[in-house]
DNA sequence: TGTACATCAGTGAACGCGCGTTCACTGATGTAC
DNA sequence: TGTACATCAGTGAACGCGCGTTCACTGATGTAC
């Protein structure tokens, strides 16, 4: 009789105290699904991604929604992270600022799925997430290099802070219209995106990769 | 004995020969349900909506996905509609950029969750709406106007067609964060886009709504 | 004008399915003696 | 070193639900005579 085939067929139990790592694998499984443009996360398909019955997960999680908290939680954190790192220590304030929106495009352009998780829901969503003030972080970054920029002289923004939105939607903008229109502008992204940031954030001058043709 | 309470209880059918009214019933019904951000689009959902029952939608769609289609063609042709009729007869191509602009973000703020639906699918969408030409011409037109403002002395873009681009996904980027993030830029919405537009399609001078204060 | 009847716009019951969640349980494993 | 046992990491069956879809049907209404 040939065995019966089972979801958690080649799984290997979690050792004795080590319980809690299935949280992480669950996570991870719920990241897979995603990735791979599941249409709706149910719980089951979730435990069957991380090779457990239904009723595992609820020793790790109260129910399913709290699984897609936690999810997109752990995405924005990650994006942050990046937009952090990305600031990292150049000196010049025009380069900070592109390294800065080019790893947010990136983040988008990698892992288009996850992105537009983060910018699905709505309505008191930071408050649930807990990561509010990171993300109002992360904004008032960008704020602050366009702001250094116009200190050194490179920036004509009036605005900092009003450039900074007017940045962050072309990005936003740019990265969701091409994970919805995988032909939407292949061949030169960086450097459309870099012409925007340019032209939104008033960077003069420089190393400007887009060539303008005065009338 | 009181009498049972049915899904369809107030409606009155359709007369003889108009059971092709029902069709657009149908289709209404689904925009409604859209329209109060119903997380998922069932047909038993839209059949109660439409206040008949589920196997009646079956004279009218083949299935559930056909409905689908249907209501994002629609949209798609209602949203490529606005944008030619905002071409109007102006004169003035700045003016004509304007109001094309601000009618598409107009829609994306009047209907935030019919746009979504747009531009949510992916894939050989536009094949099956059977709206990609006219989708096509409408990107055009925004390359046009630039085209003319250019001509008019008015812009100093280098190449219309990437300036267009980089216009629509400031535009899509601003609508979708606004519809996300319900306190994103509510004071000043149309300048914000206005101030955008100029600056990514190299407008020059003029009723600039947005003063530069050079360095 | 009156009536039989064909047509048409729907209805109601039923199906099999996957879902979220509950509950009692099982069986491997580390530990106490 | 050997064994009984408590603990822990999960399992399996079951529930009620809403879903998409099918099928046979019903009852109002326009039309032919």
């Amino acid at each position: 009789m040939a065995p019966v085939m089972t979801s958690a067929r080649t799984r290997r139990r979690n050792a004795r105290g080590e319980g809690s790592r299935l949280r992480v694998e669950i996570v991870e499984a719920a990241l897979r699904l995603i990735d791979d443009d599941t249409d709706r996360l149910t719980l089951r398909a979730v435990a069957r991604e991380a090779r457990i019955t239904g009723p595992s997960i609820y020793d790790h999680f109260p129910d399913l929604e709290s699984i897609r908290t936690e999810v997109i939680r752990s995405c924005y954190e990650d994006l942050i992270e990046r937009i952090f790192q990305a600031q990292g220590d150049d000196a010049d304030p025009v380069e900070r600022l592109e390294a800065t929106c080019l790893a947010y495009a990136r983040y988008g352009a990698d892992f288009p799925h996850r992105y537009a998780l983060l910018f699905r829901g709505e309505r008191d969503q930071d408050e649930k997430l807990a990561v509010g003030d990171r993300g109002a972080a992360a904004l008032q970054t960008l704020v602050d290099t366009i702001a250094a920029c116009k200190e050194a002289g490179r920036s004509t923004t009036a605005d900092p802070y009003d450039d900074a939105i007017a940045v962050w939607s072309a990005l936003h903008g740019i990265t969701t219209l091409r994970a919805s229109r995988p032909n939407f502008a292949p061949l030169h992204r960086d450097e459309l995106i870099q012409s925007m940031v340019h032209r939104l954030a008033g960077i003069t001058s420089s190393s400007q990769p887009r060539t303008q043709t005065p009338q």
